[in-house]
DNA sequence: TTAAAAACGAACACAAACGAACAATTTTCT
DNA sequence: AGAAAATTGTTCGTTTGTGTTCGTTTTTAA
């Protein structure tokens, strides 16, 4: 991230479409040539594509729903997701299941080339359609609304049939001891099989999940290789992930 | 991507399934030859299909084709989809495969009560998640983006999982034998997989099913319970379907 | 089939938009 | 404080998109 001026920038083109070079400068108090250095960025980092006098949104983008893109748009999520995305390779595989963070993560997976996701998260599906490079499994079940995730014995024995280089998983609450938590306990059976058969586990939580709690316990950080969240962890908690060999990543 | 109109451009193709030299010159203000120039650019990029006097979506590319196809025959699908919906009771379990008219049959079940849902259709599973007393069971699989149908290994053996009530089933083409077939031979072992599984099979097809031909077999006639469909049948097959005692709902 | 009308693509000229290079300024780090 | 790096503004030559005009191709109607 090199100019505050980006993320607005990206913010107006969500919001309108499309940005033109002239109306930026004058918002921004800027000359043109900025603009255009900066839409340069922001093209060349798959953000926004360009266009003779502006950029409009990535192809693609403009299609996911509104109300999906207002739910993904919180900036923290995003920027977790950026981050987490640039640290998955292109042609590998990768699990991702459900919540809105890894929804964010699918959606800048968009430009990643020939990857193989697995999911058990409609939205996830309906996102990554977009990128014909990837290959797009979904793993069966019952439809729980709340969230267009995929629970039940047939998700998790789907699942079991596969293994995959990376599992992105999300998580309700993460409590002091390091303990992921969830709500659903159906949800959490699931959850533990990807991470039993993927190769390397990745934890994509934005800093409230430290507020809340849940019932059922996913997992402990202990199990998951890289972490990715916007808040300083506690110091006991960071101690603990540098035992275990949890790299934390914190944006 | 070379212009703003370009976005907008595809956007209503998208929308309205075609586009005209002439709408396009008047709605952004230039002349013909701009947005001749525009759509040979899109054509050359294959976005768009370009015709004489404008350009229609192109064919085959990602969920594009399907939205044209949606758009086609709507009026009759709905009708057959209509007639279907009302032979099927509330309370029971459906199945629903892939297709277009299948998917007409599920916005036709919005507003029945409690019933069991099971699809391999990603279109189906969005549509009835606004009939909150639906249960709906996503069958897993990979993503077909041409339909967004789930198809494969998993996909048929989560449905043998499963014994439904109705099975409610679409197909590419029907000749004049009373053959359903289909273009894929791995949505034709999901097919066959669920009329197997059913106590009662329907098939809904509109007109232009007759004149079409396809590949894959699926079944006969003769092993469908209720024919939902918009034209007459030809002599020789309308006594054959009243030899098996294959109901024929002409709309 | 032929003739008229519409749509088309190519070529040209002009203006807008562009990127590169350099200088001025600010920020960052030692 | 001072050097190094990053950001921005300025200038200038180049590229790109646009409208215009032309002749050609395709469609439509007779």
């Amino acid at each position: 991230m090199t100019s505050f001026r980006h993320a607005d920038i990206l913010e107006i083109a969500r919001t309108e479409g499309k940005v033109t070079v002239e109306d930026l400068a004058e918002r921004f108090e800027v000359t043109v040539q900025t603009i255009r250095r900066d839409l340069s960025d922001l093209a060349e980092a798959g953000r926004l594509e360009r266009v003779h006098g502006g950029a409009v949104l990535a192809s693609g983008v403009s299609n996911i729903g509104y109300e999906q893109r207002r739910r993904l748009h919180s900036d923290s999520k995003s920027s977790i997701a950026r981050a987490c995305a640039e640290a998955i390779p292109n042609e590998c595989s990768v699990f991702l299941n459900i919540g809105t963070t890894t929804e964010a993560v699918a959606r800048e997976l968009i430009h990643h080339e020939n990857l193989v996701v697995i999911t058990n998260n409609i939205n996830v599906a309906n996102i990554l359609a977009e990128n014909a490079s990837c290959e797009i499994v979904v793993a069966g079940g019952v439809l729980r609304r709340s969230d267009f995730g995929l629970v039940g014995d047939l998700a998790a024995e789907a699942i079991a049939r596969f293994k995959v280089d990376i599992a992105v998983i999300g998580c309700s609450a993460l409590d002091g001891d390091g303990d992921l938590l969830d709500f659903d306990i159906q949800e959490v059976s699931v959850s533990r099989k990807i991470i039993a058969q993927a190769r390397e586990t990745y934890l994509v939580a934005d800093g409230s999940k430290f507020q809340r709690s849940a019932p059922v316990r996913i997992a402990s950080l202990r199990e998951v290789d890289q972490f990715f969240t916007d808040a300083p962890l506690t110091k006991s908690l960071a101690a603990a992930c540098a035992s275990w060999g949890t790299k934390t990543n914190i944006i």
